[in-house]
DNA sequence: GATTGCATGTAACTAGTTACATGATTGT
DNA sequence: ACAATCATGTAACTAGTTACATGCAATC
């Protein structure tokens, strides 16, 4: 059972879904491929943490609908508690920033400027969910409604990406500006 | 050369380290552990990018100090305006956290609690770095000036920190108060 | 006609972690 | 006594990525 196991686990916990659907679902929280997801996901079922339904499709390809058992719920509560492991970040981005005076400021703008496009499109992204969560939830969000989880965690992405967008277009303004040809 | 390759040549435009402090150095930036640096160290050596001197110690092992080279210097140039590859970011936290409502409040307090202690050293810790870099440049911060990596990545980790904090703290706010016993 | 989305899976590879190995010094 | 810091390295393993494989529908 290594970390993405239990992710998958938890995301189990929103409903049954396929290893398609959790692939894209675990991707803000955990990057994984489906190649890494879907030999997991048949580990758990042997272990007797999931089960599956197959469910043929006509115009698709077929597929099996995952849910979470008893055991695999178990599992997740005892592996709540343990320690937590420390989180990991790798950013290219921030390897080139410290060596950045290397290159013109132009090169440096342009670096800038991909990321900004980047969480741009993230932050609508998430503050899109997050306005539609809140519409579901109307109001009542407590520590044991179902959307809890969701609703802290969507908080989070569009919080970071706005700190994100405030952290690139302070270092843009740093940036010597270009007289441009 | 992959990722890391590169790092450990940004770092060395720092100037001249062993590959210990490189270890420690590229640690917020890129996790890594020495086991991986050292075989490639040997390999940036081979491929001309870096080069060392051997440092006999008395009373500590010897060591090695690498320095950068011209054709590194080079390979650095063409690397920065490459497409950058987007960061990854794994958190367990944020897994337990999507299905936090299978336990009792006081499980997730003492889950955010131990994250505010982790967020609150690092705080605590660039906020001193980000102190004394400032008190050597002086005032003189600029694109050219070869601390400017360092200042934007120190400024960068300092708010991170801040905002991680702030969503702990919110997210403890939210959590129904358990009558202690 | 080419790409994207749905949907699953395996094979081959690279990247990253843990453990083994050594050894003196300093602090608890 | 025991752990931590400095300092390097290799071996064995796990985790994660890229590539191969299939196939139909809709969109561009």
């Amino acid at each position: 059972m290594n970390t993405l196991s239990y992710g998958l686990l938890a995301m189990l916990t929103g409903g049954p879904r396929t290893g398609y659907e959790l692939m894209q679902q675990i991707q803000p929280l955990w990057r994984a491929k489906h190649s890494q997801i879907y030999p997991l996901l048949a580990k758990l079922e042997q272990s007797g943490y999931v089960r599956f339904v197959p469910v043929a499709q006509k115009e698709k390809p077929d597929k099996k609908i995952y849910s979470i058992t008893e055991q695999g719920i178990a599992q997740l509560r005892q592996w709540i508690p343990n320690t937590t492991s420390e989180p990991v970040k790798r950013d290219e981005l921030l390897l080139k920033a410290y060596c950045v005076s290397l290159t013109d400021p132009a090169a440096a703008k342009s670096l800038i400027q991909a990321r900004i496009a980047l969480f741009e499109s993230k932050l609508e992204k998430y503050s899109q969910m997050l306005a539609e969560l809140k519409k579901e939830l109307d109001g009542e969000l407590s520590f044991t409604s179902p959307g809890f989880g969701n609703y802290i965690l969507l908080q989070r992405a569009v919080s970071n990406s706005q700190a994100e967008l405030e952290w690139c277009g302070w270092v843009y303004g740093l940036l010597p500006s270009t007289a441009s040809v």
